[in-house]
DNA sequence: CACTACATGTAAACTGTTACATGATTCA
DNA sequence: TGAATCATGTAACAGTTTACATGTAGTG
């Protein structure tokens, strides 16, 4: 279901090929939002197509495929967007592991918050430039849903840098008290 | 292999039932991090256990089963958290909703917006009460987990009411421009 | 011509969800 | 004793990932 919405998001921004679409997946969307490769992608336009929601418009070199949205298919992504929030299911692998910090050593936990602190910055410098292009030209199409992340991506990896700073003066502070924190 | 090591870290903090672990899931960790529910966690006890990662410690009333992770589970989850961090994937449909915004008619996606910001304005305030609650008594156990929960999610949640804000500006400033937006 | 990137697909394995199913204990 | 909650499980289904498989076009 999200998978088919995914595709459909990205489809109204701007038709596309499956390869294209599961490159785009690498980018903004598969990094915040929705994960999927190649071999789940191609079955799904398929079976897409086969519902209507979307058409192939073009054929291009190397057999490629150009899908866009049908009329449809934009109507079923406004109704699923609008919809009541159904509790959506979380599931996030780097969050679980900062989650369960508490299971290391002190010393162990204080170097892995060390490292995603400069993760977080690595990647808010990186957002900052891509923010800055698009200051200068304002984005359309799928550039305009990068936009979007790149907004969101900041903010979320500003409130992970907060995050990882406050996790590890807690650490230490519970370092200077009380003395076997974690194994038993 | 992410619900395995989030059974451990849970585990890890304190010895629990396979109902207990289900409702933890329900509160912190399956808000923000990963999802479970009760018919994927007891077959994965009963695997663990299998392979020496947990271990029943004791059987309640109404034929419960305490688990408690054993040393190589505490190993095996030590290893995972200092691994290298593998492309971790994500889904989260909430997320997926909002950067498809695009795709919405300018008054529809306003409306959206102004929803998803009333929502994360609900949780940072809850959050900043059970924060309260977190500066009185220092917690032990399982309240640990959860109070690194509440602090990531709070401040994700700010995170994410600042982006609805710029998002809304955005979108309000394109309306102004540029006619005709979504819609072929 | 070799290498890389483009471009699409399938099958088996794995993971997770939904719906079904059962029984124990507490409380009103 | 009826209802709610505690407590555990299974089977069929749905969704994803991994590995395999194939062929095209451009570039050095």
């Amino acid at each position: 279901m999200s998978l088919t919405m995914a595709l459909l998001g990205l489809l109204a921004a701007e038709p596309a090929s499956g390869y294209q679409l599961a490159r785009e997946f690498e980018r903004d969307l598969g990094r915040y939002a929705w994960h999927a490769g190649h071999s789940g992608i191609y079955p799904e336009l398929i079976r897409m197509t086969e519902r209507g929601l979307v058409e192939v418009t073009g054929e291009g070199a190397r057999n490629s495929r150009t899908y866009a949205v049908t009329a449809l298919g934009r109507a079923e992504l406004q109704a699923w967007l609008l919809a009541p929030p159904t509790g959506g299911k979380v599931r996030n692998e780097h969050v679980l592991r900062v989650f369960l910090l508490d299971a290391l050593e002190p010393a162990d936990g204080l170097r892995m918050l060390r490292r995603i602190a400069e993760d977080a910055t690595c990647r808010i410098e990186e957002l900052r430039r891509i923010r800055e292009r698009h200051d200068r030209d304002v984005p359309e199409g799928r550039d305009a849903l990068g936009q979007l992340a790149a907004e969101f991506g900041l903010r979320q990896f500003e409130a992970l840098h907060s995050w990882t700073l406050w996790a590890a003066e807690r650490l230490m502070r519970r370092q200077e008290q009380g003395g076997g924190p974690v194994s038993e």
